[in-house]
DNA sequence: CCCAGCG
């Protein structure tokens, strides 16, 4: 099969879908044709008669002989299910087969294969960066799996998209946390090493150098990659102009536009843009989720925009062996966390640990390190300063086990995390005894990155805790192995060899 | 609830 559009699965054959519609996977039922109330969604249906199908080649055999043998690649073919792409207006895209197809500067491709160390595009980036790099710039929503490279996507089009001999920003990309957005930066610089291109980061200062911006000098670098509330400051104080700014990205772009997360931010950086900027500004949306209620925002956000997705049976992440161990009681969990994640998870690698609140992670910290166990924890309530050493002890391996909030579930990138462990299950904190889909499929990313294995552990205790569980192996199509006794030595060691592990 | 930020 060479053709993402087409494919054996026939419920893949249809490109009839937008971001706006319903989910038709569960459903036989098509949407109703009556008046729907003014939401939008009438711009939205003729929209979608704009849409057409799109044949994107990509030899799917070839990519796995070639790239597989090659210890050094890091985007190796991490993701073997369809990519489904979906063009707006009338512009032929083929798959970029080789970097070179893309029309980038030396000093970028020399950037990519010898910073990166990549040597062909990986999936995701052969169908999406066409789309960015080509005219007319159309606007991009790009849904991509877990640890497929979607930062090395919207790093490179905004770094082919700039012109270094111009002083002002012209590209910028707005995170939904400090620590995403330092990480963005260190691909870019990595990747723009033998460019003239330069980048700012927008994120707050540390407390102890605050110095007011009024007194700092405007931002001249190519790039700003930040955080919305940062960002916002920089305008404001109009020490960062936005009017050359030709290419907007959002990082994690579901949560930025969901209402509960930086809905109201986005929407306001996006019309400031718009205003100033002499050309139309392209707009690419990057997460590994998009759930309806987004899809459908998201597609009144973004102007006629190219499309990439993936079904959400395919999210579910088959590298990462995802475990529920029945816990009779909170102390039980921490027992699991003391004799069974302290025992065998130093041996595969890094840990993180996940829980619901600020105040339970700061706790469970200190259960543990009260009586020995050593780790980290991160959250927002630390100061700036701290949140960064922390990061950068674990980036580098000092640390081993974090206990972390939602602050770290989307986007942290650290290769050597194999085992994930939700203390406390995702659920909606409106209503809590939903599951949120979207947080638990990121926070089980956090293992198994870029292809390799991973293991997952849920600790249950409540009645709560199971039927919340047991929606989400309903939602995923997933049915979670369970460690049958939560005091045994052997069904943790089964579990993690079964994960292949050990 | 989690982020983000208020100088």
């Amino acid at each position: 099969m060479s053709d993402v559009s087409s494919s054996s699965d026939p419920t893949l054959d249809v490109v009839k879908k937008s971001w706006g519609d319903e989910e038709s996977d569960d459903e036989v039922t098509s949407a109703p044709d009556a008046p729907e109330p003014s939401d939008g969604r009438d711009i939205v249906q003729s929209e979608l008669k704009k849409i057409e199908s799109l044949s994107i080649s990509v030899d799917k055999g070839k990519d796995k002989e070639d790239d597989n043998d090659h210890s050094e690649g890091l985007l190796d073919n991490p993701e073997d299910s369809d990519i489904k792409a979906v063009t707006a207006g009338d512009t032929i895209y083929s798959a970029a087969e080789y970097f070179e197809d893309l029309n980038l500067t030396k000093d970028l491709i020399k950037g990519l294969y010898v910073e990166m160390r990549f040597q062909r595009p990986s999936k995701i980036q052969a169908i999406s960066l066409p789309m960015i790099l080509i005219p007319p710039y159309k606007d991009l929503v790009a849904q991509a799996h877990n640890g497929s490279g979607k930062t090395t996507c919207f790093v490179l089009g905004m770094l082919g998209r700039v012109d270094p001999k111009i002083k002002s920003p012209q590209a910028m990309c707005i995170c939904p946390t400090r620590e995403l957005a330092i990480q963005s930066q260190d691909v870019l610089i990595k990747m723009a090493k033998y460019t003239d291109i330069t980048s700012f980061l927008a994120i707050p200062a540390d407390s102890a150098y605050y110095v007011p911006i009024a007194k700092l000098p405007p931002v001249t670098d190519h790039v700003v990659i930040g955080t919305p509330g940062t960002i916002k400051k920089w305008t404001t104080a109009r020490k960062l102009s936005t009017g050359e700014i030709k290419i907007l990205v959002f990082d994690e772009a579901d949560h930025m536009l969901s209402e509960d997360g930086f809905r109201d931010d986005s929407l306001r950086i996006i019309k400031e843009i718009q205003k100033n900027s002499g050309v139309r500004c392209q707009v690419l949306l990057f997460s590994a989720t998009f759930n309806d209620n987004v899809k459908t925002f998201v597609s009144r956000v973004v102007n006629d925009a190219n499309q990439i997705f993936v079904k959400k049976e395919d999210l579910k992440l088959e590298k990462v062996k995802q475990y529920k161990v029945y816990c009779p009681d909170e102390v039980a969990k921490i027992g699991v966390i003391k004799d069974k994640i302290f025992e065998f998870g130093q041996k595969v690698g890094q840990t993180i640990i996940f829980t619901h609140t600020r105040d339970s992670a700061r706790t469970l910290h200190q259960t543990l390190t009260k009586d020995g166990y050593e780790c980290t924890a991160v959250q927002g309530s630390l100061k700036q300063e701290d949140r960064d050493t922390i990061i950068k002890e674990f980036k580098n391996g000092v640390t081993k086990v974090l206990i972390t909030t939602d602050l770290l579930a989307r986007g942290f990138d650290q290769s050597q995390v194999n085992l994930v462990i939700n203390f406390d299950l995702p659920v909606k904190h409106y209503f809590p005894s939903e599951p949120d889909y979207e947080v638990y499929l990121h926070r089980i990313g956090r293992a198994g990155r870029f292809g390799r294995k991973g293991a997952a552990f849920n600790l249950l205790c409540t009645d709560r805790d199971r039927a919340i569980m047991e929606k989400i192996e309903r939602h995923f199509d997933l049915s979670v192995s369970e460690v049958v006794n939560w005091r045994s030595e052997e069904d943790f060691e089964k579990a993690l060899q079964d994960a292949g592990l050990l």
